[in-house]
DNA sequence: GACAAAATGCCGCAATAGCGGTAATAAAGA
DNA sequence: TCTTTATTACCGCTATTGCGGCATTTTGTC
């Protein structure tokens, strides 16, 4: 059961960032420390920033063992074309 | 058959939106007019660029009809608890 | 309650993302 | 082929991110 994330419900992903550090029983400096960014920038994030960047999020969410996947009618063209060749 | 974004083939999604732009027909001049980005922001997504904001990502993904997800081990946790609530 | 330790909130600054403008290149038509 | 038109490449500049540092607040122990 993934979550779709777009602009309008994007404070979604302060919440889930939120949720599984605690669940991991984490400080944000903790988090920070494992996903190799600043402090600041989880704080913002929970606090529903839309404008971090992708780069950055993806090293938080990799800390927290959370996929990012995208999905969409055509993507099976795009798998099996030649561009999705490493 | 979603694809997996990690910061390791992260040259996967200009390669996703590159193909699906074309598929649709588009410049990146007219990408940019419907997602409401500059173009300059699209050539830097398709060369590979990993320091794109989220949000200007989210715009670009959304004009081409392709959705975000996350998901993880303990996501359902997560949907059935208060904190996903809106 | 008093104190200590941990976690969170937030500021100022350096680094840089994303914008429009324009040059270079590619595509299309006569 | 030669022009015209569309598309892509890239530069310089401004606005903004994400950082460390520090104040504040919360949590835990006696």
């Amino acid at each position: 059961m993934a979550v779709k994330i777009h602009n309008n419900n994007f404070k979604h992903v302060g919440r889930i960032i939120h949720f599984h550090r605690k669940k991991a029983g984490l400080s944000r400096i903790d988090l920070a420390m494992v996903a190799g960014v600043g402090k600041t920038v989880i704080y913002d994030i929970e606090h529903g920033k839309e404008t971090v960047r992708i780069n950055t999020l993806l090293k938080i969410l990799n800390a927290l063992n959370i996929t990012m996947l995208l999905d969409g009618p055509i993507m099976e063209n795009f798998t099996e074309s030649e561009d999705a060749k490493s």
